[in-house]
DNA sequence: TATAAATGGAACCTTTTGGTTGCACAAATT
DNA sequence: AATTTGTGCAACCAAAAGGTTCCATTTATA
């Protein structure tokens, strides 16, 4: 069983879950009540993002509250990001603009 | 079938086959050489990266060179960077820094 | 105390996923 | 012309994913 945070945020039930309660935790049932599908499948894609980490459950009572864990996004971010280079045009300027200087400052050593 | 980027990237073998391609064009042989699978289950790879956009393919002579498309990656850090708010350091001092100029600008309007 | 509410999880089912082998076909080579 | 190379795809298979219903258990409430 893979258990990581990409294949996690594969289904867009799953994300729609974190998304809930980024904000504000919620127990089981209410994040349940925003879907169509039963309480026990919302609980199973809520298991799948405890066990990579994205949410924590906090025991409450009866009740037990999901919270997210966003900072578990930067494994996302991190593969992301090493690409921006091949696509932002940003970034592309930013390159233009460094390989300018750097001609410029051969043509100053050259004065 | 669903057909999008999330689901795309959340298989390891996928995320491995766009390392490959990201600097230059391989034909679909090459990129299966890397693997330990067969070329049908790498060709079956690289056709679901094409069907989101990710890989596009560019046929020449007998052979079909996998192009990525890495600014399709754009949605998923979209997706990302909508919640870094809540994690990120950095984020956190810049904030903590505007309330402090707001504090002080209300300590100097007292004056 | 009896009942309702909130949850975890077993058992089961169907569809999707990721893999295989084998074959067909066009393009390049010998 | 015969053969090798690169590819697409059908047919098939096992396992995983995503869903269901039903039941057990614990905690709150009438």
């Amino acid at each position: 069983m893979r258990r990581d945070v990409f294949q996690a945020i594969a289904d867009p039930t799953r994300r729609e879950i974190l998304n809930m309660i980024a904000h504000e935790s919620l127990n089981v049932n209410a994040v349940a009540g925003h879907f169509d599908v039963s309480r026990t499948a919302v609980y199973k894609h809520v298991k799948i993002l405890t066990e990579c980490g994205l949410v924590v459950m906090k025991q409450q009572g009866r009740e037990r509250f999901c919270e997210a864990k966003l900072e578990k996004l930067n494994e996302v971010s991190d593969w992301v990001e090493q690409y921006r280079k091949f696509w932002d045009a940003r970034l592309d300027s930013l390159e233009n603009y460094l390989s300018e200087l750097q001609t410029k400052n051969k043509e100053d050593g050259n004065k």
